[in-house]
DNA sequence: TTATGTGAACTAATTCACAGCG
DNA sequence: CGCTGTGAATTAGTTCACATAA
């Protein structure tokens, strides 16, 4: 199978999303049609997306909402979480270490680091804090390979070269500033103006879909 | 002129955010490839984003940085902040409360509201915390257009239902919930596990841009 | 009839190739 | 040269039209 196209890739979550609540709801299968109609797409595309992955659905029925679950997750990769590590308790690494969430979408937070005094060796959600001196090693001990930045902007760079010297691969950097890292590294930027962006234009444009 | 691509939109912010930096080292001019490099684009994709601004660029030296800063800023619609509420002061409204940039990234959220008695009434980053009876009148008052979600997923719906009935007409959701508001609202849902499915998707299918 | 599934047509977005200007 | 700017070609993504299966 050709690889799926990221356009795809980034609905999966929001298909995943719908499941578990039409689940909760004590559905048992789900149209492509009725997905497209929640998530204001249309029945062609969500049929387009789901035919990429191992789930098949039945003429009359339509997908088993189990089996298309689990055939999301395993596509996103989210059926065996991988581990990470967060550096900067503030406000926004505060919500993430709050926010259960994550072990159910393939990441799992093993502990947070911070420069502050009174924040390391405390917990947080039940994760620990260390101090940022401890990362490098335990990296190489654990051999995780997601760091998460939620550091104030300025010391975004310098969290950012500690991680790739450390060893670890992809970063996920939720403080506003542009950082670079060396090639082979996977830099995720997540900019919550640019959804804010996206909202302002769609207002501003006239725009239904988004 | 031709309405600005959503894709050239999405990348605007980042844009901004490099020649921030850049006028932050006191740099006065910048050329497309620089940025491209910068942001792991391409020279051209980048200069046929910036041709949708009023920025025009000089051979031999690039931008003007201030101009171009103006003119992305023009398209954003950012120079002119529209006014928003927030609803649901949990760990994510929290740090949305005290991230001090929305104000210079078009939009000002004037104030906050709960339902819990214990934090009504209080403030949080110089924003004022109001019971959520006083939703409707506020926005009745004040004319507000942009509302924010950040209530758990169980209460956003209702949250949505009575934003509309108020008078919103944009709503920036950050519940993890496939909420459905009527025709004419836009709805701009932000998924943080869409950006971890985009970040492991490059991890494990070894794709370097995203 | 009501749904999936898919090749073909179309549209959006990106990249190429090169003209123009200081 | 070194940079912008842009029509043309290419690629990625979406929608159409219809075959197929229960």
């Amino acid at each position: 199978m050709i690889q799926i196209p990221l356009a795809t890739i980034r609905r999966y979550p929001a298909y995943l999303r719908l499941l578990e609540q039409l689940e909760a709801e004590g559905c048992a299968d789900v149209s492509a049609s009725s997905i497209a109609n929640r998530l204001g797409l249309t029945g062609v595309q969500v049929r387009k997306d789901l035919a990429y992955t191992q789930a098949e659905g039945r003429p009359k029925t339509g997908y088993d909402l189990k089996e298309l679950s689990w055939a999301l997750r395993e596509a996103l990769g989210w059926n065996n979480a991988t581990d990470a590590y967060l550096v900067g308790v503030g406000s926004l690494g505060e919500a993430l270490l709050r926010f259960g969430g994550f072990e159910n979408h393939g990441l799992n937070i093993l502990a947070a680091f911070d420069t502050d005094e009174k924040k390391v060796n405390t917990s947080m959600g039940k994760k620990k804090i260390f101090p940022m001196d401890k990362f490098k090693d335990l990296v190489a001990r654990t051999g995780v390979k997601i760091g998460i930045i939620t550091t104030p902007k300025e010391a975004a760079q310098a969290v950012a070269d500690l991680m790739v010297s450390a060893g670890i691969k992809g970063i996920w950097n939720f403080a506003p500033a542009e950082i670079s890292v060396p090639e082979g590294i996977v830099l995720q930027q997540v900019d919550l103006t640019t959804e804010l962006a996206v909202l302002s234009a769609r207002l501003q444009m006239g725009r239904e879909n988004g």
